[in-house]
DNA sequence: AGGCGCTGTCAATGGCATTGACAGGCACGT
DNA sequence: ACGTGCCTGTCAATGCCATTGACAGCGCCT
């Protein structure tokens, strides 16, 4: 019995061995949770088919059963972390369409931030794709509907939409990134800004000096920067709002 | 002669051998300046050791004399990146310190964008780091000067500083995210995209359907909607130098 | 009962960063 | 002149990664 072909014995004894490592049985949705599962910062912050096939018990290459390759799983993910933003803004927006724009926006923005950053590994390999959801279709109506009775044209409310929504998804990969480091590189990075900052001669950079508390406060407080680029930016938009206004 | 142990044969006909391949001797800057060509898109638009060590005639491994490791390398050279901007923003700009706090803002933005998109992959790359640059310092003290002339408190005018600075470096890394796909994906995309806007039903969305047009042109051209987003937000600028006057 | 396709497994490939052992050469001191 | 030792390039090997092709079980349809 036991000179067996060693290669391919795998019908006799396979049959016991196999009653733990079970031939899992995976779906596209099973497949979707473990992997965002991994790419949140307690699931590892790591996509790798490899990790994927240890989270879903089964060997990393039955993944491709189900993908073609990592983009098109990547594109999936993106499409529900976009759904769960949505999601997000929906409920913290009141149900009725509001007339306040600047709430809107900003919770809008916001939402979609979050969702992304509650997966920073995944944000990081989404950076350059984009998914055309059919998702978000009803909320970009919703967005450049409140834009428009605000005061805007149609389309200059549509290009509003593109630039808020672009800035907010650059922006957030952006700290996405750094989230992802170690922590040897971001507390270089922090000590290389502390040192800057210490040792600026008050006579050749007056302004610098005075601010450098406020500076190193806001050194990778990246949700500080992104409310204050918010900000700005909406008060812009206020400003187009108020000129079309006039006009 | 033949019979010599295969391993070690390399005192004699090496040297006939080495003739061709020299043992080529590397710098610092002859490193940074091969790499920053390997990190344009005429230079293949990725940076790998082994394609370093092929541009530089010289074994992959032999940069790992003068670099610790390929972040250290990065570093080195998104700190040349960023003396570039200055200096193209230098270039741009009166020499006097003007008064058009504008015009100073938008330069700088615009010269950063540009040096870092010359080199898409080293963008990519840098993405998270933060380099603390000697060479940015005066930039700076400069650029809070004429916020902080325009009318603005100087920890706010910190603050918009860092708020300008980090929107330029997140939406330029986005594009040259965007830029390094290879074209497939891109098509991808953009037919994702054309269909998606082809399709809407106008009675369902009739804003968006009516802004299709404008969104279609847009789609990733990503320089213009940069320029939209940074407008907006030098508008909101604006209204907080008006605000600070004011008060 | 037979066949076919769906899906998991396995082994292999090629690219990548990184490491450790080796070796040539140059500068220094004697 | 002669060693000694460091600086720096080379080579082979490691380990992680995505991806592929050959194989095999299982169920469904006929």
């Amino acid at each position: 019995m036991e000179a067996r072909v060693a290669g391919q014995s795998t019908s006799r004894q396979a049959t016991a061995e196999q009653a733990n490592r079970r031939r899992v049985t995976l779906t596209r949705e099973s497949i979707l949770e473990a992997a965002l599962r991994l790419c949140s910062p307690e699931g590892g912050g790591q996509l790798t088919f490899s990790r994927l096939g240890k989270e879903l018990g089964a060997d990393p290459t039955a993944v491709y059963r189900h993908f073609r390759d990592k983009d098109e799983l990547v594109l999936a993910l993106t499409d529900l972390v976009i759904q769960e933003g949505i999601e997000l803004a929906r409920q913290t927006l009141p149900d009725g369409p509001s007339d306040d724009w600047r709430a809107f926006l900003a919770v809008t923005a916001r939402s979609v931030r979050t969702s992304h950053l509650a997966r920073p590994a995944l944000a990081v390999l989404a950076a350059a794709r984009t998914t055309a959801s059919p998702a978000e279709t009803h909320s970009v109506e919703q967005l450049i509907s409140v834009l428009h009775r605000a005061g805007l044209p149609v389309v200059e409310a549509a290009e509003c939409y593109r630039a808020l929504l672009d800035m907010t998804l650059a922006m957030t990969q952006y700290t996405a990134a750094f989230s992802i480091l170690d922590r040897q590189a971001q507390e270089q990075d922090e000590a290389a800004w502390a040192v800057k900052y210490g040792m600026l001669p008050e006579d050749e950079f007056p302004l610098l000096h005075r601010s450098a508390p406020r500076l190193t406060e806001l050194f990778r407080d990246d949700d500080t920067v992104f409310a204050l680029v918010l900000d700005t930016f909406l008060d812009g938009v206020a400003v187009r709002i108020e000129r079309a206004r006039k006009a």
